[in-house]
DNA sequence: ACCGACCTAATGTGTGTTCAGTAGGTTGGG
DNA sequence: CCCAACCTACTGAACACACATTAGGTCGGT
């Protein structure tokens, strides 16, 4: 029952596979309402039929993306380390997968209304990198690595806000140098967050 | 000639108006893909024949609206001032016009692809808010108010990145405490930007 | 009479989705 | 070993719908 027909099974969960990166790449640059089933059909190499019979629907399919983009996230998260640390990495992303960057920060701009399909989903995710953040101040707070006069609920939302805005400005213009400004960024929240140098 | 059917352009102004007013709002929420010229007309009370009366095509539509607002930003614009207490201020923007505030970002999340219809135009105008930022950066170096060691390109990117970044997070969750993050975000450009106070 | 401001109705195109069918591999019974 | 039943993967054509845009007409003011 369970090994039945496996090397078709092993056919389709390829081609599933193959949907579903085509359907990441065009949903971040395009986003989801200007990216036709035909687009995403045609980048996998079969029909606009064909791609139903791996997934219900078109929302089916953004869900399943997310999903995966989730699973994706969580694997890679490091929940305790340094905050400032894991920030100074990120830009590694921009080199590493330049083709799925961004894709939060296009859905979230399509999905702003409270009504939209996936609002929800992307306001508890915000929220969650948010309070990530948060945390990870309070830690260094609380270690004695920081100062205690930052707020760490404001300093994230801003940390946030900078990193989706800068997500943004490197899609629109990719000549910009993140690294260099990503290292900025980071000297400048350790000179925020650090204790005044009187070593 | 000049002065003929003098109400009932009036009328049509009015109604032109009361259109772009409507367009720029909706915009601002949906997005340019997302809004229909019949949503649009309806806002505007109207049908979508007859707002092609006033704008020859959905595409012109955009193009005034986008006019407009470029004509309203450049009359507020101060490109002489201190850019801290420029960014300062911004927040007022929030409270006051929340309707139009994010439009840019929609726009520009919806034209990233070079070959999208407003890319360049886009593009043009994020590059120009960045140096306009940067050149008072450099101002208040020349002054002798902020300090020397400071990357004004580099700064100036991080800064609008923020920004744009910010509208996103209090388009999809308003209740941000916006006037708190302004500030804090402006006393922490003034610690990096001012001398070490030695005073 | 003329003109601007509209409306109703129709057209064409793009889109998500369904439906019926085909090709080819798998399974189990004789 | 073979055959019928069955499965998965997929195609082609058709459908319903939303959309921007056009054509032709009405109405009220000048």
């Amino acid at each position: 029952m369970q090994r039945a027909y496996d090397t078709l099974l092993a056919k389709g969960e390829d081609r599933r596979e193959l949907i579903l990166s085509a359907a990441q790449r065009l949903l971040a640059r395009n986003g989801w309402r200007s990216t036709s089933l035909a687009q995403i059909a045609r980048a996998a190499g079969i029909t606009p039929a064909g791609l139903l019979h791996h997934f219900q629907s078109k929302d089916q399919l953004l869900h399943a993306v997310l999903d995966a983009r989730d699973a994706d996230d969580d694997a890679r998260a490091d929940r305790s380390g340094d905050p400032i640390e894991q920030i100074r990495g990120l830009y590694l992303r921009f080199e590493k997968s330049p083709d799925l960057v961004g894709m939060f920060a296009v859905l979230l701009i399509e999905n702003l209304e409270p009504d939209a399909p996936l609002h929800d989903r992307l306001l508890v995710r915000h929220r969650a990198a948010i309070d990530t953040i948060e945390a990870g101040i309070r830690r260094g707070q609380h270690a004695g690595r920081y100062r205690m006069d930052v707020n760490p609920a404001v300093k994230a939302v801003e940390i946030v806000a900078f990193l989706n805005g800068m997500e943004t400005s490197w899609l629109l213009d990719r000549s910009l140098p993140i690294a260099e400004i990503f290292e900025d960024f980071t000297q400048s929240l350790e000179q925020q967050l650090m204790p005044t140098s009187t070593t």
